[in-house]
DNA sequence: ATGAAAGCGCTAACAT
DNA sequence: ATGTTAGCGCTTTCAT
């Protein structure tokens, strides 16, 4: 079975500490050592177990993300960047989709928590926040992405939401727009799109209305029903601002079904910039978020804290931008 | 920091022992002991670690799943299910997208066995043989999923893809095409596909050419680029079977690019049935894969094989089944 | 019913 | 330059 240090050490007949030293390249030695050693583990087809030297102190090489769920274009894209980075960097990544359940969140910290991730990205957003607490008093790196803190005093890595909700909401005015509906989620994320959306009605001296926010959790079926809802309370807005390309998915896809053409009866704009952006028809106007770059830059982040705890905490926001394609249009007089 | 069962023990004025009978349940004891360590373990928020005791003999209830990527959202909805169905068995699961790439199938694999998975999952296509073999030498339960077995007499699940091409294939032909293109990918899955595209065409009498047959890596992109390449070998098929969504979603783009009315002036059927299929116009005709059943039962399989090892090996095929949408239609004359 | 102690595979000080 | 040894946090057998 799997060969461990001792098989190698007596195979090359030397002692383990010297194996140690070749595996991990310290200390020094007679070079036909080290080359004997590094043959043998070769022929055994020797692997060092990271477990066992995690115990001594050494790290697992492994971080946590916490997802509401992977199946989501927009996770399931960032997260492939943060594992491509996370992997440049020697480290893989345990990915763990919480649904939005706090139960679930708390159950999976525990755990990731019980397998000595190096590190953790939470990118989820229902929070039990003591049980984050919990993690950084432990001292584990912990960086919030495209959340807030939570008053947790990490550093946090997101969109600036309130910019993209006042971008998405001002295309939509300047494109003569004046009852504009907004789908957003229960995230701390949506509340501040939801401030740009009211910033931007405010700058235009435009009235707004309890009456058209309303919320609900990514899915397509949400979407849809979220329309549904929007309907069944009168009056069709002229446009919507879905919180996420999903929802926004769904809005069209319901609307189509209802008879109302986009964009000449209703304009959509999403945020997100997914995948699924660009498979709607019309291509779906809506929010990019960088989500190469803030990949990147999140396990840049927790692999600096990792390396030096105690780095300084910033609150970093990448800025939106604004992709016009064919969902918005001049509003019909 | 982070307390030991060092920590719980004096605190509970027990010995180690004691303590880790309480945490596994375990032995005999008086109920009034087993109380005061659980508050104990309570008070100090003690959580055990799994690295330790998996270094004794446990596993490290981890399971390791190789995909070609992550953001495919094929790749990304079995993801889920397997994630989903592996917590509720207390399991965690490390994603690793390959990127179909050799070197990177070998480092993860790698890369898991020194993590101690306990079981791992090959989603991915392009194969080392060796070092699959190695993992199976190891005793390590593997299972492959979407693939066939590769030789490694391991149980395999996957969908039937001769079926899925035959039918694929056959619905295009029914509809009154003769001139049909296939991309498919490299995977053997394809293979399949290929061979189920050959028998419908067989079967009716149909003849058919190499020249047909392209072969990609699954992106828009890509498929966006087989179709130009299929257009300028000459006349446009009025048929394509792309063997996935995304060149399927491809397809339809750059179709639109040229001018092309889809179905009216080509028809696609597309594989898998995931999201993107239903967000595209028109709706995206495609052969569904159970990604469900077939996410969990790749953990239920693996689970009973770590369970106990040596396990039957089965060689387990879903029935594809045709959704037709929007984007097939009878050829015009 | 409870505890002492050996051992899991490795690292890192300390000897030699 | 190389080896000895004491942990790391836990499980498990064997005593008590």
């Amino acid at each position: 079975m799997k060969p461990t240090i001792y098989d190698v050490a007596k195979a090359a007949g030397v002692s383990i500490a010297t194996v140690s030293k070749v595996i991990n390249n310290t200390g020094k030695m007679r070079d036909t050592t080290r080359e004997k050693v590094k043959d043998t583990m070769k022929k055994l087809n020797y692997q060092p177990s990271l477990m066992a030297s995690a115990l001594t102190g050494k790290g697992t090489e492994t971080l946590g993300l916490l997802v509401p769920d992977i199946s989501n274009p927009f996770f399931s894209q960032i997260a492939k960047t943060i594992e491509d980075r996370a992997h440049e960097n020697g480290m893989s990544v345990i990915i763990c989709s919480t649904d939005e359940n706090t139960d679930k969140e708390k159950k999976y910290v525990e755990l990731l928590q019980r397998k000595h991730v190096d590190g953790m990205i939470v990118a989820s957003s229902y929070h039990n926040i003591e049980i984050l607490k919990e993690v950084v008093n432990r001292n584990t790196p912990l960086v919030m992405l495209t959340q807030d803190d939570a008053g947790l005093g990490v550093t946090s890595i997101s969109v600036d939401d309130f910019k993209g909700g006042y971008e998405a909401t001002s295309h939509l005015i300047s494109e003569g727009h004046r009852d504009i509906a907004i789908i957003a989620e229960y995230a701390k994320s949506s509340k501040q799109r939801i401030y740009g959306y009211l910033e931007a009605h405010e700058e235009q001296g435009l009235e707004t209305s309890e009456d058209h926010i309303f919320r609900t959790i990514a899915s397509i079926e949400n979407g849809r029903e979220s329309l549904r809802k929007i309907v069944q309370k009168g009056k069709v807005p002229t446009g919507i601002f879905a919180c996420n390309d999903l929802i926004a998915v769904g809005v069209i896809q319901e609307a189509k079904e209802m008879g109302l053409k986009i964009p000449e009866d209703l304009s959509i704009v999403g945020f997100d910039n997914t995948i699924l952006a660009t498979t709607t028809v019309p291509g779906l106007t809506t929010i990019a978020q960088p989500i190469t770059e803030m990949g990147n830059r999140v396990v840049d982040v927790i692999i600096s804290e990792i390396k030096n705890k105690n780095q300084t905490k910033e609150r970093i926001l990448f800025k939106p931008q604004l992709i016009i394609r064919g969902t918005t249009a001049v509003v019909k007089i």
